[in-house]
DNA sequence: AGCCTTTGACCAGCG
DNA sequence: TCGCTGGTCAAAGGC
């Protein structure tokens, strides 16, 4: 029996045998970005924005790249990263504990690609109650967020942009997410909870476009589900395993259709709410119209199940590279051909010690080499209601701590992989709960990614507003908030606003 | 009766 | 070869 059902993870073996091509960066020229961003015919992206919608953070971030020969450096460091030994070849940031495993057909599935759509919890940030990053909506399946118009765009052949930077900041986003609060994406509130900082402004585009198209017929999130992504699909529980790296049981669910060599990964917290979701292999039959009696009432009677169904049939259909692009877009960005796993973790606890389980998550396994989408749960959490939004930033600026606030350190630690110590800095002022994490590639020392996470409830001490990184501040944290506010025009709810930085100290 | 979950055991890959 | 780990099996039990 274990035939059919262990051929997905098989298969997926065996279709990364080849080598994966190292992903080139590539940093595309700031105004072919900037116009494929804006433009509704950007070549690159293939994603007619049809639609006017202000330029989201994640415009700024492409900017922050483009811009200087930081830029090129941090390419370099990314590039470096994913060639480092110690990062097995894939670009993974102790920090966030993300894997990035390309495959090398463009196709990820080649038609039975699975998907990985992973979230990890953040080495540095720690989950004392895990929350679940990217919120499937319960009727809302991968494949409905695959195939999502905009994740056409998210191909990595074309991306305008560079994989790794995307990775990069996908992985900044998804665990400024988790971090913060999950980001519950619900199908009805997409548009809204969607950061359209996350990872990459293609992205974010795509999530005004698709997900307020979408979300049309969404219908206000009121529901909380105890089951994990409920995704329209029926699955069968097969297993359940405490996996090291996790302080939380992975449960392993199998589409319940005949032949549907789709399975899921799902790991919960210890209260039940879902901190993670592994979409693997492609359905090969129509999702349910009827749900099952108990699953349908996770969806809360809201029309989801249409887009889902949809999207799914797009899924089958052979996007599943571009649906696991989405999704990873949306969390990470576009992992390419490859596989991914973002690590997340939430900022509920600072126990810098629970670094050691994203560190071990981040473990490429070979065995999931198939692409694999991972997505956070549907399930909801309790901080649903105040989920913050994710506003990423990237920046080139060598203020690593001279950022205009004023922090205390807290923590540091060393990760595997990585010679040079993780830092942890808590904003000094009372009451605000920023934090910022800041990493030094293990390939160069001189390269530091610089994770802000949460926002500032206060004003730039005033010492410091004078240095170029009040500039930065306001660029990276105001900006991004403005303009994400523009793009989804209704912005009321907190951001909790992440910065990937790149830094050369000399 | 059918489907599902639970859970200990087993298997395979990797270092 | 051995131990570790993730993934899966399959019996048992529940709904």
């Amino acid at each position: 029996m274990a035939g059919n059902e262990q051929q997905p993870s098989k298969t997926s073996s065996s279709s990364t045998a080849p080598p994966p091509s190292r992903p080139t960066i590539t940093l595309p020229p700031r105004a072919s970005f900037t116009e494929s961003l804006f433009s509704n015919n950007g070549p690159a992206t293939g994603l007619g924005l049809g639609f006017g919608f202000s330029p989201g953070p994640m415009t700024l971030v492409s900017n922050f790249f483009a811009d200087s020969e930081e830029c090129k450096s941090f390419s370099q460091l990314l590039a470096g990263a994913m060639a480092s030994p110690a990062s097995g070849g894939q670009f993974r940031p102790n920090f966030f504990e993300q894997q990035l495993e390309r495959t090398s057909g463009h196709d990820v599935g080649g038609g039975e690609g699975d998907f990985r759509f992973k979230q990890s919890r953040p080495a540095g940030l720690v989950i004392s109650q895990p929350q679940p990053i990217f919120s499937v909506p319960p009727g809302l399946s991968p494949a409905t967020l695959l195939e999502s118009p905009c994740l056409g765009m998210l191909s990595p052949g074309q991306s305008p942009f560079g994989m790794t930077h995307q990775q990069a900041l996908a992985q900044v986003t998804a665990q400024a997410a988790q971090a913060q609060s999950h980001i519950h994406i619900q199908a009805d509130h997409l548009q809204q909870q969607m950061p359209p900082s996350v990872s990459d402004s293609r992205l974010a585009m795509k999530q005004s476009s698709d997900f307020s198209h979408s979300n049309q017929k969404l219908q206000p999130p009121s529901f909380t589900v105890d089951k994990p992504a409920d995704d329209t699909y029926n699955w069968r529980k097969y297993g359940q395993k405490q996996v090291k790296g996790s302080e939380f049981p992975r449960s392993y669910y199998k589409c319940t259709h005949p032949n549907c060599p789709v399975k899921k990964k799902v790991e919960r917290s210890l209260d039940g709410q879902v901190t993670e979701i592994i979409y693997k292999g492609q359905h090969n039959h129509q999702p349910p119209t009827n749900k099952r009696g108990k699953d349908t009432g996770s969806l809360n009677g809201n029309s989801n199940n249409q887009g889902s169904s949809e999207l799914a049939s797009q899924f089958r259909s052979g996007n599943s590279n571009k649906l696991k692009e989405g999704l990873h877009g949306y969390s990470m960005s576009q992992k390419d051909q490859e596989s991914s796993q973002v690590t997340l973790g939430t900022s509920d606890s600072e126990e810098v010690d629970d670094a050691e389980t994203a560190k071990d998550e981040d473990e490429p396994d070979p065995k999931r080499r198939s692409t694999e989408v991972r997505v956070s749960d549907p399930a909801s959490s309790h901080r649903t209601v105040t989920e913050p939004r994710i506003i990423v930033q990237t920046t080139s600026e060598v203020d690593l701590l001279d950022d205009g606030y004023r922090w205390r350190k807290y923590g540091q630690k060393v990760v595997k992989g990585n010679p040079y110590p993780r830092s942890y800095y808590k904003c000094t002022t009372q009451g605000c709960n920023v934090r910022k994490h800041v990493e030094r590639a293990s390939t160069d020392p001189k390269a530091v990614i610089t994770t802000y996470e949460g926002k500032h409830n206060h004003d730039v001490p005033a010492a410091k507003t004078s240095s170029h990184n009040t500039a930065n501040a306001n660029a990276s944290q105001i900006k991004p908030q403005n303009a994400r506010t523009d793009f989804r025009n209704n912005n009321q709810q907190p951001v909790a606003r992440l910065r990937l930085k790149e830094e050369h100290l000399t």
